[in-house]
DNA sequence: ATTTATTATCGTGATATTGCAATATAGATA
DNA sequence: TATCTATATTGCAATATCACGATAATAAAT
């Protein structure tokens, strides 16, 4: 459909869906799923485990980076990324928020 | 990229990231918003409270309808739109448990 | 029967997403 | 320096998403 109209909507809600929008595909939950567990891993390993390629793996976790659910340091040539929990917990709010406030409504 | 490798994720991965996708689009947050205001309402209130065509709108009742978020009944010639309270609870209770498990993880 | 009103579907163009091979970058090591 | 290792970026092909005009379908109203 060509281009999402955003403008039409409130801040709070574009917010909303472009952070839905990282978690609405399988590599990306999958990933979260495996940085919690090791806390500190790196691309390479995820890489193994989710039985995607480096680059395509890598592009997951720029995208997931950059919604800051997650953290990164490099050490030497490796780098170790982990959870953003401030940020999870956040995001953890505005969803609890949308189900509460819809529900209310309902109700 | 092609198509999604849905095989190489668990079901459960599978079906948040469905559910998020459907999140993902402003306009489908702002429909389950205003469906939520009225209980019960129109495709072409809902296409001009947001301001995207009657066949836009359609197509992102039909998504959200499909997710099972919403359901309708016919009245007339008109279809009454309302939110699935026990759809939502349920995608509420999903949401919470990733957050709370990945939170878990990392604490 | 014709018109009006409401919604769904089809077809299409524009754009975005997904995936990976190839390549680039940079630190570590021989 | 040359090589190895880990990651990021680029470029591309395949597919999916988004938006809407045109059209179909259905029921009410005239």
């Amino acid at each position: 459909m060509g281009v999402s109209k955003r403008h039409l909507h409130t801040m709070s809600v574009n917010q909303l869906a472009d952070m839905a929008k990282v978690l609405s595909h399988p590599a990306r939950i999958s990933i979260l799923n495996y940085v919690g567990d090791c806390d500190g891993c790196l691309c390479k390993d995820i890489s193994e485990t989710i039985k995607l390629s480096q680059p395509t793996t890598s592009q997951h976790l720029q995208i997931i980076k950059k919604a800051g659910l997650l953290k990164s340091k490099f050490e030497g040539k490796s780098q170790y990324y982990r959870i953003n929990i401030e940020k999870l917990n956040k995001l953890k709010g505005l969803f609890q928020e949308f189900f509460e406030t819809t529900e209310a409504k309902c109700g």
